[in-house]
Parts: structure tokens; C-alpha cells; sequence
DNA sequence: CGGTTACACGCAACCACATATTTGA
DNA sequence: GTTCAAATATGTGGTTGCGTGTAAC
């Protein structure tokens, strides 16, 4: 039951692009999202197996095929005799990954056909981001998602029963999180808001020891609407806790109580302090398992969510390369990460943290939210005149495309 | 050692206009 | 209290020019 390529018509469909409402070999894909920087942000995702026409949300592991939600619900229902499947979530990417990164994205696909590289798309799969926070799409992700949140894939089986929308929200409720309301006086203990938190519902995953059975919260709900509902204070608390506590609280960490340092993890290995390996291995089962030394529960995600304080719940796919999300996460080492050994070096460790300290404090303020993508995307595209914007219909002695970038 | 110059860098202002928000009927 | 239209405010990005800091002389 193959579909064929929307564009094309020749090749059998392979990817869904929600932006555009279609379904595309990987061929046409990567040519129709390599046009400009707007097609580019699409989203798409692979195909589901079964209905062929609707965007796959997970990989059934025991069926080895790509489910949309509705073919999932139906297929893994609590009636069904697979509902005991385990299953991957799949992530959406963006930009025009080869189709070797395509490979590495959805590792468990063996039958990616080669797809030429476009010239014209060098950024390839650095530029793929994560997009969406449609709470019916499993793309929800940090700002500047790349390659770690695309590639990041989640297990869920023993969805539970009844309720369709479980095995969405995940175990939002009961033991699978824990939620706290945000005190203006623990800032030691920041209320994770990861959107692309592991989400662990298998009792199983329990049993086996998995590192997210202290936290899990399904990425569609954690727009940042979300959060305040959820956490009943404004994530500028968040932002204040580091802007008003200024670089003295870069340099007193070593100042925390016996009691809190304990709950601290271990001075992370250098796999674990970048938190893009370890959501990048989450990709697959192996560096899955071995993330489980690296994610202490969620003193780790922890670490992570507060990188997620200046964003908004309405970022789309071109706010997330402009985030500081990324710059904070992707190089890891925390300011509130406990001092480590070369840390604990007397000399440098001060200017050391100092330049940190003057880096972030800079990458904050330029790092520039997106509220409303849909005026980025005007301005994107708006004409100007040494860097201004002019009236629609005025005639303008250059052309701007021409002489600078528009975007 | 203080003054001058050159250079690099950060940052605010500017523009048009679609969209969000507020206000008044 | 609700609805709707009008008025007002907001946000978006590239370029420019000004202010500031630093190094060289």
C-alpha cells in the first residue's frame, strides 16, 4: 500500500511535510525544502505505515513500522493484543539532511534510498531543528533542537489504557513526575520544564532501572503557557534567578550545603556534561542504556530545564536557532554546575569562570525570543533600504536581495 | 606616564506593516 | 455582561552611527 510522491508522483512517498499537507519521497523532499530558508523550516516527519497518510508519531519496535496517532491508538489500544509494544516517538527535523543523516535520525529505518546531496543546502542537517508545538505533534523540542532532539527517540510501551491521550501526556500524573510549584525561595531546586524530556510509562522501565522514572513530562504540553499553568509562576522568575543573582552566583557554589551536595550529581563525565549526547543518544537502545549513568533523575534534567528559561511557548522552527536555549545546552557545563576539578584549580579557575560568566551573560542578551514567528517571517522577507524597512509599493533605487542578505 | 589616534565592538535607532491588545460604543 | 469596531501598541530584521574600551605610538 504505497503512496506515491505528492510532487512527483513517480517515487513512493516516504516523508510528510505538515507545512505543506503532503507526502514526498525523500528526493522531492529534500528539493522542495531546499528552495529558501522559509520552505526550509518545514517539518517533516515520516510517513505512517499503515494509513499512509498521516505523519508518523512512533516506531512500533515489535512491528517495525511507523504509526500516526490515530493507527497507534487503534493498533496498540489496551483491547489490542499489541498493546504491550514498545515504541519509539519520532521526531520531525527540518532543513535537508542527506540521506545518511536521515539514517542516523531514524536509525531503525533500513530502507532510506539515497538522496543526493543539494548544493544549495550545505546547511544540512545543522540546520534541522525541531518545530512545533502542536500537542498533536511529537516535534515539540528546545529551541535549536538539531541533531540531539531530532535524532532523540523515547520508549513507551504498556501505554495506559482507555484514555487516548495518555500515552501523549505520558505519566504526567502519578508517579511518572513530580511537579513543584516554583518557590521565589528555592532557587537551588529550578523546576525542569525540558520539553523533550524523556518520558518513561513502562513499569518496566522502572523495574530496569531507568534513569526518567523521576521525571516525565510530555513535550506538547510544556509550551510556556503550559508552564505557568503548570508551575503557577512566570518563568522570569527562572531568568531572575541568574540575571539578578549576578556572577556572584556563578563563583559560591561551592558553598552548598552538605545535605543539597549530596543530591548533586558526581562531577559530570564529559559525555554527560553535554547534554546534547546525551539526548542525541538517546537515538538509540544502547547509549539509551548507557544514559542512564549520566542522567542522575532529575537533578540532570534539572541541569537542563533551566537553559529553557527564556523561551516561549509560541518559538517556532526559525525561533529555535536564534534561542540561547541551544548555546546553553549544547555546550553543557552549567554556571550552577558543581565545581569540578579543573574548576577547583585556584589561579585560572575565578577568570575562568569569569569569562563564562561575561560569555553567557552576553549570549543572554543577544539571544533574542521570538514571540510572534509569523512577523519574523514578514520581516524576513520585507524589503528594506540600508537595513530599514520600506513602504510596499515604494520604487527604491537597489535591490536589496541583491546587495545584502534578506535573510 | 599622560595624551592622542586608530580600531573594534556593543548597542540603540530607524523603517513599514501585520497582528495583538486595548478602548469605547 | 457581551459583542464589535476602532484605535493603539507591539514586534520583526538589517543597516547605520554613536559611544566606549583598548592598544599602539
Amino acid at each position: 500500500m504505497d503512496a506515491l510522491c505528492d510532487f512527483c508522483g513517480e517515487q513512493r512517498s516516504m516523508v510528510y511535510c505538515r507545512s505543506d499537507a503532503a507526502s514526498l519521497c525523500l528526493s522531492c523532499d529534500r528539493n522542495v525544502h531546499s528552495a529558501n530558508a522559509l520552505s526550509r523550516r518545514h517539518t517533516r516527519t515520516l510517513l505512517c505505515d499503515r494509513c499512509v497518510g498521516q505523519p508518523a508519531a512512533v516506531r512500533c519496535l515489535e512491528e517495525n513500522t511507523s504509526l500516526c496517532q490515530n493507527c497507534d491508538w487503534n493498533g496498540h489500544g489496551a483491547a489490542s493484543s499489541a498493546a504491550g509494544h514498545k515504541r519509539q516517538t519520532i521526531n520531525c527535523y527540518s532543513g535537508c539532511p542527506s540521506s545518511a543523516e536521515l539514517s542516523r535520525i531514524w536509525s531503525f529505518s533500513m530502507d532510506i534510498p539515497t538522496v543526493a546531496a543539494e548544493p544549495n543546502c550545505e546547511e544540512g542537517i545543522n540546520m534541522m531543528s525541531i518545530n512545533d508545538n502542536d500537542v498533536n505533534n511529537h516535534c515539540g523540542a528546545p529551541e535549536d533542537g538539531r541533531l540531539l532532539d531530532i535524532a532523540s527517540t523515547v520508549l513507551m510501551s504498556d501505554l495506559p489504557t482507555g484514555d487516548k491521550f495518555k500515552p501523549l501526556i505520558g505519566s504526567s500524573s502519578g508517579d511518572g513526575m513530580n511537579l513543584l510549584p516554583l518557590n521565589s525561595d528555592q532557587p537551588a531546586e529550578p523546576v525542569s520544564t525540558t520539553p523533550k524530556a524523556p518520558c518513561v510509562t513502562d513499569k518496566d522501565m522502572f523495574n530496569d532501572g531507568s534513569v526518567y522514572g523521576d521525571f516525565c513530562v510530555d513535550d506538547a504540553d510544556l509550551t510556556f503557557e503550559n508552564y505557568e499553568e503548570l508551575f503557577g509562576t512566570s518563568h522570569v522568575q527562572t531568568e531572575q534567578l541568574f540575571d539578578d543573582a549576578g556572577i556572584d552566583s556563578y563563583f559560591e557554589m561551592k558553598d552548598v550545603p552538605a545535605d543539597e551536595s549530596n543530591e548533586q550529581p558526581k562531577p559530570v563525565q564529559p559525555e554527560c556534561s553535554n547534554v546534547a549526547s546525551v539526548d542525541s543518544g538517546m537515538s538509540n537502545p544502547a547509549a539509551r542504556a548507557d544514559s542512564s549513568h549520566c542522567i542522575p533523575g532529575r537533578q540532570a534534567i534539572s541541569n537542563i530545564s533551566l537553559s529553557f528559561s527564556g523561551l516561549t511557548g509560541e518559538s517556532s522552527a526559525g525561533d529555535f536557532q536564534d534561542c540561547g536555549v541551544s548555546s546553553m545546552i549544547l555546550m553543557g557545563e552549567p554556571p550552577w554546575h558543581p565545581p569540578g576539578p579543573e574548576s577547583s584549580s585556584a589561579g585560572g579557575s575565578r577568570d575562568n569562570a569569569l569569562t563564562r560568566y561575561k560569555e553567557k551573560k552576553k549570549r543572554r542578551k543577544f539571544d533574542k525570543k521570538i514571540r510572534y514567528a509569523s512577523r519574523k517571517a514578514r520581516a524576513d522577507v520585507r524589503k528594506r533600504v540600508k537595513g530599514r524597512f520600506v513602504k510596499a509599493g515604494e520604487a527604491y533605487d537597489y535591490d536589496p536581495l541583491s546587495q545584502t542578505r534578506s535573510y
